[in-house]
DNA sequence: AGCCCACATGAACAATCGTTCATATGTTCC
DNA sequence: GGAACATATGAACGATTGTTCATGTGGGCT
């Protein structure tokens, strides 16, 4: 039928539970997926490797500012620039970038969120 | 077939592409996971639902803090509060909310995060 | 009524964040 | 070498964040 969304993770073999141990890193790696600009630049990588300068146009942002969250995610190995050239060409590090993103998005579009974050 | 992580969205249906048109929603919910003490929060009550003061017993919060915390989780529709006697038991919204975390952790679990997020 | 208990809320404050501006580093071509 | 392009970096600034403290609200019980 319609939507058949087959869940990760439930899928045997590990469950990874949330301790003490490891909130700060899950926490930490989410945090990065938590900005508009980040995320665009993410899911524009997804698409498929790209220099610097085109990412940073084709998301909308000051190279400067792009950069700069480049460093971000390359320190949390979230992607990797090669050199290329004059250029830097960026792209996910892996499939489980790609992957927790699509899922990200995914299940957050699902949500039945009222997103009326007034205060705090 | 070891560890085979099928991975939701990428089954057919519909792949949710992120634009500027809704990375403002994923990135705020997205934000709601990127915290320690929230994180906490949801796992635990990805076990069951609890009335607030023995959750934030469980996660270690003051009152207070964990208080504000659901707010803002309620505000954004990821978890639910129904008063019970004197008690208001919390619960995930629904099951997207749960897929969301179990995948999340899985992902991340899975990188190959350096994690030395020096400066910024 | 009064007294607990459970939870919510507001103000305030330190800390962190994302951006901008200015400047460095690095690479290619002449 | 020098000019032009591509990217990184540091300092600084306003904005947002998560917590604490104090107080408010509401339900249950005697």
């Amino acid at each position: 039928m319609g939507h058949g969304a087959v869940t990760a993770a439930q899928d045997a073999t590990e469950r990874v539970r949330l301790d003490a141990g490891n909130v700060a890193k899950v926490a930490t790696t989410l945090q990065a997926l938590s900005t508009p600009s980040r995320l665009l630049i993410l899911a524009r990588l997804r698409e498929g490797p790209l220099p610097a300068t085109e990412l940073a146009a084709e998301v909308g942002m000051e190279q400067s500012a792009c950069s700069h969250q480049l460093r971000l995610l390359r320190n949390l190995g979230l992607v990797v620039g090669e050199r290329q050239g004059r250029s830097v060409v960026y792209a996910l590090h892996d499939h489980h970038v790609a992957e927790l993103l699509d899922q990200a998005v995914y299940h957050v579009e699902h949500l039945r969120l009222g997103i009326s974050d007034a205060g705090e």
